[in-house]
RNA sequence: GCUCGCUUAGCUCAGUUGGUAGAGCACACGCUUCACACGCGUGGGGUCGCAGGUUCGAGUCCUGCAGCGAGCACCA
């Protein structure tokens, strides 16, 4: 078999994945039995405005570990991939495009600009399915749900009329965030806060038949312009006597009252605070509170109005700033400016300073759809976030302090709000516009021209990709989902609000588990974004190294947050390397073996290192399936790691070529038949086809490469549940890691026998002895065991440090004799292991060697004897520990017994 | 202001019931050993941010401090 030497992925990516599909394996219903388990998890939809990013690649890979780790273990798993129409993204990329093109969403027309978002989102939308087949995602297709799919804005419609129905959504005039550049309406979310240099300004107004004057600060002297009160705290002296007063409003000519208020902050500025109801969120709350009229002096274009004064209308708000700053200096009632950092409001997407307005929209009472949740959460602890803390917390917290949210958008792409409005002023709320007709009794409608924010279609995506309002078996079957998996900054967009509406319309959670991933930094700790173009391109990396190195370094990720560190890339991609060349060593000696064969014999009768890779393939198995049960991707990753490289390739295959190369070094045949031979070959394959089982959750492709190459794979090695479908490692069983096959025995004797053989290298290393310098090797020891196992490994011990002559004896009763001009080491249980260097040994040198061990000895013996020493320790440590130090100890003394012995050979 | 995280080898990070500090990369030395130089062998390197405390015993638990970071609230 002609194999490269370098493992090319790019080859294999390209083939498998599409096998894979086209065998149908990615769709639950691959799996035959009625009985199965379920697993689900429904994709956080990427937006369709561009392509995947490292985070996407992250969340993917994970997902796809455990969908695939579930899959070989036998559950009917389901993941649903979608996209998000991320309505207000979507909408300015189409529209820059347009710019470009020198047209514009108006002079098109809402259709006309329909209809190339539509066309936007099949070019968009089929690169990220492009993306994610690159990732291995084993997604079902023949599920895909994109937000507006007819079935889903069906969804949408139910869920608006169900709550409005039950007042839970209304219609009407509220303070809401407005974004003057994009010219819609914003949800608290949407807006984020932003700190900002700036500056306070105190203002004066005269009080009314008063020389006295009140000072209030602001930070947006433009919007005095509306005050229509101040407002001081009830328990002010300073303020009491004025409280009711009347106020002459500068500029304005209005004239305006003092109010008490508990919200105001004697301590804050000057303790007096001007009222804005239309302007300020807590200024409308408080005009409310105090029945104070509205004055609305900002437009939509963030420009002055006529109520605003003759004088300002039509200046931007930062130039109406100025010049009421500049007027109030002029009337001698500007007391001061001082500099003033504050925070500030920015759309989420095109960073405009948004504007607080009042505004007739549609609203959402979350509160009251949150209260559910909040119980789940209380009572039972669902859904289950991990990293639990502080997640629970911030959800909890959130939950429990909810406001109105703002759902209507003045935006083309998304939902249109399934409002419409007769000509009599009515509001039919309806689930399609037949229905509306119906119930208006009238064709002459009106729909609200509106849509809804792209979060409300999210907040049904699990229920409504499974065919939620139909009760459809995808719903009764999948749902709850097993797990989320998502980055954190849209647990409160996002994750809460599934749980809501989940929880309200089904009765269920959403899903079982809540993992949120780490975030992926840039190598300097700066978060990946377009704007500083600091973001790397998983694709490059997967054109560079390999899918399934990069999902390794991925996986490796779980919770915490990491920069990104390309070397860790190259680290796994020498992995796969090493894979591929352990896979390609077993598939050179392969003649005669087959998969599955060479482990017929009873157990005792198995040479040592198979039972040991046998327990170690076992233990390794347990501990990667717990840990991807317990989301430590992490820990599963290095295990896999360490259990191939090093005990596979290091020890198993070195020890087996000993076997396997005798096939081709004739000589060393005798004895042994040639199904000796095949067996020995059988074994090998045997273990690496069970471990690239193991590794195939997370190296999808390279696994399915190499085990299509392997002898005697075949549909006979699927799971039950997979019977007759096509014949590919990811529908074979995951390793279970069986107790019965683990050999604890059998783990610590080849502990020994290397610990025998790195100790003679370290010999052959310090002492400076050629590679290619042939050497003597004489074992000693009072154990018989010990001794025993030795003789049996004697040939794979003289193999890997290049002896040539060995010495031990044939009874431990009549030790053998060590020459003087040996360098020597001794084992934990007091075994000698010497190398008689004649003619080689630098007596100097080697005494050092000594002297270097015995110091490490003597350190750690002086630790334990301190520990021993110390009654405390003795009486209260548990009696098993104690125990064990005074096995090291032991164990040590005996050491450094031999140890001395043999120095003292060395003394001239 | 409140809440929370992080600080471990030169770098990036593990360290899950408190019980001899780990990995990868980097570094040093030696190897074209018949799977792999994206490799093999050997080795060096850490008072686990600082200061206290609990404990027989603390990287691990508690308190305080410092540096970095996140979220929430307020921001007139």
């Amino acid at each position: 078999m002609d194999i490269p030497k370098t493992y090319d992925p790019k080859q294999a990516e390209e083939r498998h994945y599409a096998n894979w599909e086209a065998g149908g394996c990615f769709a639950p219903e691959i799996n035959r039995d009625p009985n199965a388990p379920v697993y689900s998890i429904v994709i956080p939809p990427p937006n369709v405005t561009g392509s995947l990013h490292m985070g996407h690649a992250l969340q993917h890979t994970l997902m796809d570990v455990l969908t695939r780790f579930k899959r070989m273990s036998g559950y009917r798993t389901l993941w649903v991939p979608g996209e998000d129409h991320a309505g207000i993204s979507t909408q300015i990329v189409v529209e820059r495009e347009l710019k470009k093109e020198g047209t514009s969403r108006h002079e098109l027309g809402r259709e006309k600009f329909l209809e190339r978002v539509w066309q936007w989102r099949q070019e968009s939308g089929s690169r990220i399915m492009q993306q994610m087949r690159r990732e291995g995602a084993s997604v079902d297709w023949s599920r895909q749900r994109f937000t507006m799919d007819e079935r889903l804005s069906r969804a949408v419609a139910e869920f608006f009329v169900r709550c409005y129905e039950e007042n839970l959504i209304y219609h009407g005039e509220g303070m809401i965030n407005w974004c003057p550049k994009d010219q819609t309406a914003l949800s608290d979310l949407e807006v984020d806060k932003e700190a900002q240099a700036g500056k306070l300004y105190y203002l004066q107004y005269p009080v009314k038949g008063s020389a006295r004057r009140v000072t209030v600060a602001t930070t947006r002297p433009e919007t005095m312009l509306g005050d229509t009160a101040v407002a001081v705290n009830p328990s002010d002296e300073r303020y009491r006597e004025l409280v009711g007063a009347t106020l002459e409003l500068p500029l304005a000519g209005r004239e305006i009252m003092v109010v008490a208020d508990e919200f105001v902050d004697p301590e804050f500025g000057t303790g007096a605070v001007k009222v804005t109801p239309a302007h300020d969120p807590n200024d409308y709350a408080m005009g409310l509170r105090h029945e104070l009229p509205l004055v609305k002096v900002i437009d939509q274009h963030a420009r002055m109005t006529a109520d605003a004064g003759a004088e300002f209308e039509g200046l931007d708000r930062y130039e109406a700033r100025e010049r009421v700053v500049a007027k109030f200096e002029e009337l001698g009632l500007l007391e001061k400016v001082v500099d003033y950092e504050f925070s500030i409001s920015k759309c989420g997407r095109c960073r405009t300073v948004v504007e607080p307005l009042i505004s007739l929209q549609w609203f959402c009472r979350q509160a009251e759809l949150a209260r559910r949740p909040l119980e789940l959460m209380r009572e039972r602890h669902e859904p289950r976030f991990v990293p639990e803390n502080p997640y629970e917390k911030v959800y909890t917290n959130w939950l429990e302090n909810l406001h109105d949210w703002t759902l209507s958008r003045q935006l083309w792409w998304g939902h249109r709000i399934p409002a419409w409005y007769t000509e009599d002023g009515r509001t039919i709320v309806a689930r399609s516009v037949e229905e509306a007709r119906e119930r208006a009794g009238t064709d002459k409608l009106t729909q609200d021209p509106d849509v809804l924010d792209t979060w409300f279609s999210s907040a049904l995506w699990p229920i409504s990709t499974l065919g939620w309002p139909d009760e459809t078996p995808d719903l009764r079957t999948y749902y709850p989902t097993s797990v989320l998996i998502t980055a954190r900054d849209i647990i409160f967009l996002w994750v809460s609000r599934m749980m809501m509406t989940g929880v309200k319309f089904t009765g269920a959670k959403a899903f079982d588990d809540v993992f949120i991933t780490g975030t992926i930094f840039d190598k300097h700790g700066q978060r990946m974004s377009k704007s500083k173009n600091n973001g790397v391109d998983p694709l490059e990396i997967f054109d560079k190294y390999g899918v399934d190195a990069t999902r390794l370094v991925l996986a490796s990720i779980e919770t915490t947050d990491t920069r990104w560190n390309e070397n860790q890339v190259e680290s796994y991609r020498n992995f796969a390397n090493k894979i591929w060349n352990a896979a390609r060593f077993c598939l050179m000696n392969s003649e005669g073996a087959r998969v599955g064969e060479g482990f017929d014999e009873e157990r005792g009768e198995w040479a040592l290192h198979d039972r040991w890779i046998v327990s170690r393939l076992n233990r390794t198995a347990r501990v990667v399936g717990e840990a991807i049960e317990k989301y430590q991707f992490h820990l599963a990753v290095q295990t896999l790691y360490h259990f191939f490289w090093d005990d596979f390739c290091d020890w198993y295959i070195e020890f087996s070529k000993y076997t396997i190369l005798t096939g081709i070094t004739s000589e060393q045949l005798s004895g042994h038949t040639p199904e000796f031979l095949s067996e020995a070959r059988s074994r090998v394959i045997t273990v690496l086809e069970q471990s690239l089982r193991l590794l195939h959750p997370f190296m999808p492709f390279i696994t399915e490469e190499l085990w299509q190459l392997l002898p005697g794979v075949g549909e006979h090695l699927l799971h039950p549940a997979y019977k007759g479908a096509p014949s590919t490692i990811m529908l074979t069983s995951y390793p279970e890691g069986k107790a019965e096959l683990i050999d604890e025995r059998a783990e610590t004797d080849m502990q020994t026998i290397i610990e025998i053989v790195s100790r003679v290298r370290n010999i052959r290393s310090e002492m400076s002895i050629k590679p290619s310098q042939e050497i003597e090797i004489i074992f000693r020891t009072t154990d018989e065991h010990l001794n025993e196992v030795f003789g049996n490994n004697s040939a794979q011990i003289m193999r890997l440090t290049r002896a040539g002559k060995m010495n031990y004896a044939t009874h431990v009763s009549t030790p053998v004799e060590i020459p003087r001009a040996s360098a020597r080491a001794v084992l934990a249980g007091g075994a000698e292991v010497a190398v008689p260097l004649e003619g080689l040994i630098d007596f100097a040198q080697e005494r050092e060697r000594l002297r270097k061990e015995e110091e490490k000895l003597a350190k750690e013996a002086e630790r334990l004897r301190g520990q021993l020493a110390n009654e405390n320790f003795v009486a209260r440590a548990p009696a098993e520990k104690v125990a064990e130090l005074r096995q090291r100890m032991a164990d040590i003394e005996q050491r450094t017994g031999a140890l001395r012995q043999s120095m003292e050979a060395f003394a001239e």
